[in-house]
RNA sequence: GGCGCGGUGGCAGAGUGGCUAUGCAGCGGAUUGCAAAUCCGUGUACACCGGUUCGACUCCGGUCCGUGCCUCCA
């Protein structure tokens, strides 16, 4: 069996896998917070952490993979504000959504899948502990992380205090020790979504949830951290700092998780996502317009670590790919067999779908003589293929009886009629397919 | 400005110190009455300039260009 490998964001180096407990996998992918629809983007991310789920799967008797929803945040108040819509009504509504979409994209719900309201009390137990070691102090109705008391800080982003404050874009606020110092807890109006603690009626910082239910649902240290390469600062490096600090290991920056996996940016069209052009490309959408499964493909063509250009040419040539499984697999038949060997070994490369996808190609012109394989390889990647419907799933009256005539001129070998009669529906976007059972047609 | 990442054939996208993937598109052919599907064949591409080397697209240095983060962000 291949060793995986990954490329971890702490060493910047690709490694070996070694998992702290051989007999118990754990790994951790910051979730989306729902207080919309899902982008494209964040299904990247939803299908990256499936695939590296899977893969270890493949390797690991027990693997726990915990992916968290945030419900607690200032843009969800906004959207609440902006709706009329309670805070539940949105989070739940959402968090629904998400999951029903990153299902279509053919990922598993996650082992865990922890929320952030349901956790504010190991939050403020973490906070706590920074408190009296020094690392956090209250001010003002605050809790802020004293930056400047964790030597190591920025290790993971290779960026130092002073680096971050050069930028000058920090807020600096006068309850801050330090322009660096980030909240771990920050007060909340009456109307507002909030807590009591310990500094008073609140709310946590953005950062301080994945510290807790990590730590809650995994134990620390834990084998795989992931999220967006936007993530890396300063949400990752944030969170490092506070589990670091509160669980004694301010030397040892992996003393809250092991490997680092980042994976890429998702631009559109060669632009970067945004409301202001409009080219927000919701995973929701996307997955009326086209199988969940073409969308999964699509996302994996690219290795996970680099960008992805999402485009129509990108859809349209997974949409062939899906195509073809579709047409390799449309007798049921062998549904036994294990993962091509070839292509587990691409994917166990730091989860090489490219290379993995050229052996898919392969076994595709052996799926004859291998279809038990194909399907294994398939659900590996957690790509289902579906039989294609019968081709004419609509039904035209008109065209129906063109085609029918047709077909009675070719058994007449009246093929200049036949040809005629395909020519015309081919004008009006009318593709006639001849089958062993009689002609079909489709729009294309 | 700081910290990163990347520049590969028409497009997408892997990879390797020497044998130069793969997919899509294109072209040629087989097959099919014609199509579709399928199959076969076909492209020495690795930003630029130096260096190391018997040999570099692959290693080192520099240049140019693109891009992400540094503020909420997958």
């Amino acid at each position: 069996m291949s060793a995986l490998q990954l490329y971890n964001s702490l060493t910047r180096k690709k490694e070996v896998f070694t998992p702290i407990d051989p007999d118990h996998v754990r790994l951790y992918a910051c979730g989306p917070t729902v207080y919309n629809y899902a982008h494209i983007g964040n299904a990247r991310m939803a299908v990256v952490f499936d695939l590296l789920a899977r893969v270890l799967r493949t390797q690991y008797a027990k693997v726990t993979y915990a992916s968290n929803i945030t419900d607690v945040d200032d843009k969800i108040m906004a959207a609440s504000e902006e709706t009329g819509a309670s805070i539940n009504e949105i989070t739940e509504k959402y968090t629904k959504i998400y999951n029903d979409d990153m299902a279509a994209l053919g990922c598993a719900l996650p082992d865990i899948q922890p929320k952030a309201t349901a956790h504010i009390g190991d939050m403020i137990k973490i906070i706590e502990d920074l408190i009296a070691r020094d690392h956090a102090y209250a001010s003002d109705g605050h809790v802020l992380f004293h930056v400047p008391s964790f030597e190591k800080y920025g290790g993971l982003s290779g960026r130092s205090r002073d680096e971050q404050i050069a930028g000058a874009r920090v807020e600096v606020a006068s309850y801050k020790k330090d322009p660096a110092d980030f909240v771990l807890w920050k007060p909340s109006s009456d109307n507002e979504p909030g807590w009591e603690s310990p500094w008073g009626y609140g709310r946590p910082g953005w950062h301080i949830e994945c510290s807790a239910m990590s730590a809650v649902h995994l134990g620390l240290p834990f084998d795989i951290h992931g999220g967006g390469a936007d993530l890396k600062f300063p949400h990752h490096e944030n969170e490092i700092a506070q589990s670091c600090c509160a669980s004694g290991s301010e030397d040892d920056l992996s003393g809250f998780a092991k490997v680092w996996v980042h994976n890429g940016f998702v631009t559109v069209e060669g632009e970067k996502m945004s409301k202001s052009l409009g080219n927000v490309q919701l995973a929701h959408d996307l997955a009326q317009k086209y199988p969940g499964p073409v969308l999964r493909l699509a996302l994996l063509s690219a290795q996970y670590s680099k960008p992805l250009d999402w485009t129509e040419q990108r859809i349209g040539e997974a949409g062939k790919l899906y195509e073809k499984l579709q047409r390799a697999l449309a007798d049921d038949g062998d549904a036994s067999g294990a993962p091509d060997a070839a292509l587990v070994e691409a994917l166990c490369d730091d989860l090489n779908t490219p290379l993995a996808f050229v052996r898919l190609n392969e076994l595709l012109k052996d799926a004859g003589r291998a279809p038990g394989v194909l399907r294994a390889s398939l659900d590996l990647l957690g790509v289902v293929v579906v039989p294609a419907e019968a081709a004419a799933v609509e039904s035209d009256p008109a065209i129906d009886a063109l085609v029918a005539e047709r077909s009675a001129a070719k058994a007449d070998k009246n093929f200049a009629r036949a040809d005629e009669i395909r020519d015309q529906l081919a004008a009006q976007g009318i593709e006639i397919i001849d089958t062993p059972d009689g002609a079909q047609w489709k729009r294309v």
